[in-house]
DNA sequence: CTTGAATCTGTAGTCGCTACAGATTGTACC
DNA sequence: GGTACAATCTGTAGCGACTACAGATTCAAG
């Protein structure tokens, strides 16, 4: 038999590391994961590299990256070599992005902010919220 | 016959607004927009009301509303009255939502021009950026 | 009356999961 | 060995908010 103390069932990588089981199942289908070893009966087993390679996955979602640019990602990690400045390019679109996202979110936060400031007076005829909305660009 | 020249097709909406034909259609079918006049042959006919629906509509998922937000919104508009306050607690409530995404997308930020900034040194003897996305939370 | 643009309906695809249904397997206890 | 019950299996459908077709029809201009 081989080692069985070192491989562990997709449950136990789901609470160990907070993915569903059903995301975990997703990864692999998308081939974010490699198909693992199985038992007799089929059930999945872990071992410690894929385990890291998850956690990997979902440190750079958390990050907000998106499937096809962690799938990109691992494979520089995969191939190895000179990959280094190729990493950098992909997270620093990513951080591009997120700053664009920012300044958007900013520019919305304004204006909530100003109609719901111009509600709080109370005195108005018509709520300035809809009229806010109603307004031409 | 009824007055033509105050009604338009949805080509015309569509290219008045910026909203592709697609979405207009989109919302009549997921009731956001009533359903319009049609020609004897089954065309679209958009009266001035319904164009203006529309604008506000298109105004609030700018804004970034979800479509069941903006449906609220559209109830209390077509009910018309004591309606400011519930109004204005929607639109609060997006305010929050947006500020809660402001400060998650700082954090980011700030993790990933961390990596960036690790990679311009130049002098690591591994990719700084893999590293940081193997840690440990 | 013909041509070509516009519009019609309906369905399937996008992204990144999530939620089932219904069948099978693994494991602990007696 | 038997039995209960948890864990896991496969496969499919759904979410939000569109977007992209295919294939049929209708409209407007000349």
């Amino acid at each position: 038999m081989a080692d069985a103390s070192r491989v562990v069932a997709i449950g136990a990588v789901s609470r160990r590391t907070g993915c569903p089981i059903e995301t975990i199942r997703y990864y692999e289908k998308i081939a974010l994961l490699p198909k693992p070893a199985r038992t007799a009966g089929g059930h999945r087993l872990y071992r410690k590299g894929e385990v890291e390679r998850l956690s990997f996955i979902l440190r750079c979602r958390q990050l907000g990256f998106a499937i096809d640019e962690i799938r990109a990602l691992l494979d520089l990690v995969d191939g190895g070599e000179n990959s280094c400045t190729a990493v950098k390019a992909i997270t620093e679109e990513r951080l591009v992005d997120v700053r664009r996202k920012i300044a958007d979110l900013r520019k919305l936060e304004g204006t909530l902010a100003d109609m719901v400031a111009a509600c709080g007076t109370g005195q108005v005829p018509d709520c300035p919220v809809i009229e806010a909305l109603h307004a031409k660009p």
